[in-house]
DNA sequence: CGGTTGACCAAGT
DNA sequence: GACTTGGCCAACC
């Protein structure tokens, strides 16, 4: 396709911001709102779903604030099998140790 | 340009 | 402990 997505710069800053976590950890659409100084929980979300760079960005990195695997464009499945594969425990679409896998900016 | 949506969050029931 | 409600903000049509 010639034609090329433009994504918005929000997004770009969830890209980023979501490669900077290191794998093995997780982090919560909280905490990459609160990195991006914005209250849009929602927003991050979304663009997630959009995630045109799926799964080249570590989107499966990203959890629920509660602990729960949140969703997944591949389906929960796949997230969880991802997450496992890099080391994190996670027990019945829920993080193990939630705090201490939970990776912060 | 306005209304709807959504991979959410926190609190209440 | 599971479900409902309200709120918040950006992307989408």
């Amino acid at each position: 396709m010639t034609n090329k997505y433009t994504p918005s710069p929000f997004a770009l800053r969830c890209y980023e911001l979501l490669k900077q976590v290191p794998p093995g950890k997780v982090t919560t659409y909280g905490e990459l709102a609160h990195a991006l100084h914005t209250k849009a929980f929602r927003a991050v979300g979304q663009v997630l779903h959009r995630n045109p760079f799926a799964p080249q960005v570590p989107c499966h990195r990203v959890v629920s604030s509660d602990g729960s695997l949140g969703g997944f464009a591949l389906g929960q499945k796949k997230k969880i099998e991802l997450l496992k594969k890099e080391g994190v425990r996670v027990q019945d679409l829920k993080i193990e140790n939630f705090e201490e896998t939970l990776f912060r900016f």
